[in-house]
RNA sequence: GAUUCUGUGGACUAGCGGUCUAGGUCACGAUCCUUUCACGGUCGAAAUCGCGGGUUCGAAUCCCGCCAGAAUCACCA
């Protein structure tokens, strides 16, 4: 077989380029044919991955509400469960009782259904922590791990200088002796460090902290245990025992993953097919609680649920849906060179998604008297979408007095047609403190400018426009602008959560809470 | 400083040795549609695939060197 092969490709290698068209030409016209291809925002085939054998997981730490960075993650492990008819598995991190509170808990969870996120089982790595106790008496038995009583400095100052410590040493009886103690007892300031290689280049391996004490009351555990792992020791053998086949991790561990395997190596278990992509980031937006949490504290922002932040309640808020999400996330994939997206990525997404099925009003923004002494009564019936009638329509009466906006009228002169949208023409008489105008006729004049309106009797509304937080380094003190303008009377029946279009305005989701009323600008 | 990873149009990404005269999305320009500066359609401009060598009949794709950027160097995850 393989010489025929060679003796073919050296032949057509022989021809000419044209030759060899031309004679594909003759043989195999189809082939020549280009097709457009078609990107699927689809995820790439998983190395290892068999049909309905491979499990991921989401492992958040109950310490804060979720961010875009958290959903690509779980969309990404998510997905690739679904794709392979899998196993989905959300895990709380909850290893550290210091950082871990109650009411993450649910509150993570209730931002994974608004994404649409659903798992197949869920559990806290919090309730494995005897099995972390076996298996780390078990690497001591073993002689891999060992426990330490060396203060702080004098670790780090061993690991730079790839030296190795005294307690190294200690023989395997004294060590469980002391384990013992570090869990029953009040003896302090001990960790048990896996004995790796003090000198190795990878200073992840210089024998890192397993477990360590934290006299802390855990949410869940409440003063159970004293002794917890840390992210290097739980992280791997939670991976391993729960089944998991692809883990999926932000770049900024793949020093460590010398440290996964090599546990998991000597407790001799399984060892998942571990996976790295970038950390997500967005000009001029914070995506990490690192970043976030300042800014509350400082009150430069107000809340988690912020229009100007990628937290997932931010993004509710301001108009964003999980569908845009979604697609946004997919369409960046799981590529590892660190880069920085704009926002406008995500913007451009729910766009596409929110048009079709957004109802527009009018509202004019700082807003100025129009009145039009000859203006014919009206009751007019005007579509919510121009497209799709199944939207339905409201019925705007409208008399001699309506309102425009300032900058609307900034760019016309005296003398000017224009026209109120889906209403008539107007011809500018008087422009002072308010405008004067002058019925014009009903016929659409192509060039003429299409103006929104409202009569006299709107509803005022207040839009937050939410812009970058950071220009560069420095955070940009106008990144919330609040504007006032006249919303058309049936803008006040709107109910919260709705989004809406207003006419050459943007996408606005609106809360209505107590006839109080305010809109949250989504994007253009 | 050490180690590891990354480097494709303005931004993001596809690409796994010939189907790449490098595809897609966003942004940009033009045009059609349009009683919105939205959506949609069509067209366009925009990439010497970080740089330099090598392997090969053939390289964005493999190898080597260099350069640049990022990450890690915690008893946080």
């Amino acid at each position: 077989m393989i010489p025929i092969i060679n003796t073919v490709t050296s032949e057509v290698n022989e021809l000419s380029l044209d030759n060899q068209k031309n004679e594909l030409e003759r043989i195999a016209p189809e082939l020549l044919k280009k097709e457009k291809k078609e990107r699927d925002f689809s995820l790439p085939e998983l190395p290892h991955a068999k049909k309905g054998k491979v499990v991921t997981r989401f492992p958040p730490e109950p310490n804060g509400y979720l961010h875009i960075g958290h959903a690509k993650a779980a969309i990404v492990d998510y997905e690739y469960a679904k794709m392979y008819d899998g196993r989905f598995i959300l895990r709380f991190d909850d290893t550290n009782p210091e950082n871990a509170h109650l009411e993450f808990y649910d509150a993570q969870k209730d931002d994974l259904i608004w994404l649409g996120i659903e798992w197949d089982e869920e559990y806290n790595t919090s309730d494995n922590i005897e099995k972390h106790y076996k298996l780390a008496e078990q690497l001591i038995k073993q002689e891999h791990a060992y426990v330490c009583t060396c203060d702080t400095s004098f670790i780090k100052e061993c690991r730079f200088n790839g030296k190795e410590c005294d307690c190294r040493c200690i023989d395997t009886g004294e060590s469980l002796d002391i384990w013992g103690e570090m869990i029953s007892s009040s003896i302090e300031g001990a960790i048990l460090r896996l004995k790796g290689d003090m000198t190795c280049d990878n200073t992840a391996m210089r024998d890192p902290t397993l477990f360590r004490i934290i006299e802390k009351e855990h949410p869940l555990q409440g003063d159970k245990y004293r002794v917890w792992p840390t992210y290097d020791f739980s992280g791997a053998v939670e991976d391993s025992i729960s089944g998991v086949t692809h883990p999926f991790r932000t770049k900024e561990y793949e020093l460590r993953d010398e440290c996964y395997f090599k546990l998991l190596d000597l407790l001799g278990i399984r060892k998942p097919h571990l996976m790295e992509f970038a950390r997500l980031s967005i000009e001029g937006m914070p995506v990490s609680k690192r970043k976030i949490k300042p800014l509350i504290e400082r009150g430069d922002v107000l809340g988690y649920d912020d229009i100007r932040l990628p937290t997932l309640r931010g993004l509710k808020k301001r108009g964003i849906l999980p569908q845009a999400i979604k697609k946004f996330v997919l369409e960046q994939g799981i590529s590892k060179v660190e880069s920085s997206v704009t926002f406008g990525l995500l913007e451009a997404a729910n766009r596409k998604i929110i048009d079709p099925i957004t109802k527009r009003y009018f509202y004019v923004s700082d807003p100025i008297k129009l009145v039009i002494d000859n203006a014919p009564q009206n009751e007019k019936k005007i579509d919510f979408h121009p497209r799709d009638k199944k939207l339905g329509n409201r019925t705007i009466k409208t008399d001699k007095t309506f309102y425009v906006e300032k900058l609307d009228m900034n760019k016309l002169k005296v003398g000017d047609i224009f026209r109120l949208k889906d209403l008539f023409n107007v011809k500018i008489k008087k422009k002072n403190d308010q405008i004067t105008g002058e019925y014009a006729g009903e016929e659409l004049i192509s060039d003429s400018a299409k103006i929104q309106w409202t009569t006299d009797k709107y509803v005022n509304l207040s839009v937050f426009i939410p812009h970058v937080l950071y220009i560069g380094e420095k955070f940009n003190k106008d990144s919330l602008e609040k504007v006032e303008g006249f919303a058309e009377e049936s803008v006040g029946n709107i109910k919260t959560d709705e989004i809406v279009q207003f006419e050459r305005f943007g996408f606005v989701r609106i809360e209505n809470v107590n006839n109080k009323i305010k809109g949250f600008f989504t994007h253009k």
